[in-house]
This record gives C-alpha cells, sequence and structure tokens, in this order.
DNA sequence: CAAAATTAAATCGTGCACGATACAAATTTA
DNA sequence: TAAATTTGTATCGTGCACGATTTAATTTTG
C-alpha cells in the first residue's frame, strides 16, 4: 500500500499544528505576568486597535465563533479589563469597551512582540524566514476562512 | 506609542494560530466519516507508521504530555481501536496496540492526504508554496520543541 | 541494601474550540 | 402589518491542551 503519504513527517497540517502550540507555550512566561491567557490577549491587541467594538466585529477579525469568545470575553470582564453593554440601536448587539485597567495593560504589553522574536528566532530561524512564513500564512488565512464561509 | 508591533497583522502567532484551526477544520469532513478528531487521527498516524509503542513515545512523537493524551487514548481505546497493556519489563510504561478494528481504519485514512491537499490549495497558495511552509515550519518545531524541553 | 532521586502514567482544575441548539430583536417579505 | 426569515448573542455538551500534583515502579546513590 502507498501509505507514504500518512507519515507523520510527510504531514502539513502536524507541523502547522504544533508549532502553533509551541509558540503559545512561548508566549506564557510573558503574559503570565498580565494575568492573561494567548486567546484573551488576542482579544485586547483588537480593542487596543479598535476600542468600542461589537462582540460580533471581535469575532470576526479572531475568527472565533460566540460560543467561543462568549465565555471568554465575561472571563475578561470578570478580570475587570472590559466591560459589556447591549447596544441602544439595536439590541441584540452587545459593545465590548475597555476599562482603565484594559487600557493600562498595553503599556504592559508593547515590548512582547520584540520579546517574543527574540525567543523565537535560532540560528536556523531566520527573521526573514518568519516574515516570509508569516506573510504566506497570512493569505492562506484569509483564502481559507472565505473558503469556509463560503461553503455554508 | 510604538505599537505598531501590537496590531493583530503584524502578529506572528496570530496567522499559526488561525491557519492551524482552519485546517484541522478542513480535516472535520473527512475524519467524521470515521468517528475521529484531528488528535485522534494524529494518534493513529503514530500507531500505523509504529505499532505497540509506549504512552511517552506517543506524546514524544506528537509533543503532547500525559495529561492530554491520557483520556484521549482512554477514549480510543472505549472505541475500539486501540488497547492499553502495561508492559512486563517494566511496569510503569503502558504500550498501546492497534485493534484489527483500528488498523483496517488506515485503509479509509489512505486517500484523505490527497483530498486534503486539494482542499487546501488555491490559486494563490501552490504545492510549492505548502511544501516549503511544511519544511519550514518542521524545522521550527525540532528547534523549538528542543528549546523548551531544554529550558526545564 | 536502604534512602533519595528519577521516570511513566494518571488525575484534577481551568480555559479554550466548536457543533448544535435556543432565543430575542430586527429585517424582509407576502 | 403580520408572518417568515435573518441576525447577534448565549448556552450546552464534548474533547482537547496544559500546569500542577499524585502514585507507583525503577534507578541511582551513599
Amino acid at each position: 500500500m502507498d501509505d507514504e503519504q500518512l507519515k507523520l513527517n510527510n504531514q502539513i497540517c502536524f507541523p502547522i499544528y504544533s508549532v502553533s502550540r509551541l509558540i503559545t507555550k512561548a508566549y506564557k512566561p510573558f503574559l503570565e505576568k498580565m494575568g492573561l491567557t494567548y486567546p484573551q490577549y488576542l482579544v485586547l491587541l483588537v480593542l487596543w486597535e479598535n476600542d468600542n467594538i461589537s462582540m460580533s466585529k471581535i469575532g470576526e477579525k479572531l475568527l472565533l465563533n460566540t460560543n467561543t469568545l462568549s465565555p471568554l470575553v465575561k472571563r475578561m470582564e470578570k478580570m475587570e479589563l472590559l466591560q459589556r453593554k447591549r447596544s441602544d440601536k439595536d439590541e441584540r448587539s452587545v459593545f465590548i469597551q475597555l476599562t482603565p485597567k484594559g487600557k493600562e495593560l498595553k503599556n504592559t504589553a508593547v515590548p512582547i512582540p520584540e520579546k517574543l522574536l527574540n525567543t523565537l528566532m535560532t540560528e536556523d530561524v531566520t527573521l526573514t524566514e518568519i516574515m516570509l512564513l508569516k506573510d504566506t500564512l497570512n493569505k492562506w488565512s484569509d483564502i481559507l476562512s472565505e473558503k469556509q464561509n463560503d461553503e455554508q
């Protein structure tokens, strides 16, 4: 049987899956100081760039459904990083606003990307290579998410 | 404040994180037919290549700890895909063997990698690009997992 | 050999992911 | 405008991930 393609080393998804987890782990020491998980950090990235937006808009940017985002954001509200407010215009929508505490956390976060890059870079994985990877994956992400949206 | 690096589009990890989830989603229709989740499929990939190996060896290959793997494998035992057996030589070790049902599933799985590749490829993401990505990520995965092992 | 250290699994608790479903508010349609 | 549909969010159940701790078996060390 021609099963060469079933070998772990020939899989495409497996390295993406494992590198994703390895990078999340690399974030941990930095995020721990702020009491954040990686998905929570992502929500803050969105809000720091664009405060007072709806749940659906956040989900759209992070490719997360409400069944993931809803409890995640509620935990962040409990941590007093943000506030949930139902829109007056459209009572279905919930808008998310950063609290002062949530805004302030940005200062702590500013040095993270560079620190992380230093952690991730090695002799064998150069900055150029990482940037190339990032661009390819960004392109792919756009295409795949659109594709999966179309399917339903 | 120079916060350009905090923008979502400039993040390195985010596209890896989202593409990983998007690809797992792309696997779903194929794996669903076999009643498998993606991590369960990974365990089978390992076993099809190397039957009757220990829990720790599987975890090493998939970069998964026992606290993830242990319940995962138990679920697969319940599905009668494999059997767990304590080693006689070393009573601490548990070795995993495929059942006939688990072995047979390989036949169903053989066409998956090609089908998936067709799903993942588009005009804008060529096979060459995907293969390049795979190699870079494989290299990175090796380096990062070793690095994180050293740290503790 | 006995005590200390190491190793292999398992368990516990928390937080994602996500399919499925529910539900109320808004919009479209007949 | 009333009925049907769509939209935005929330909830439920299941299955990962993973840090921390536990337990038992083996190996190392004094």
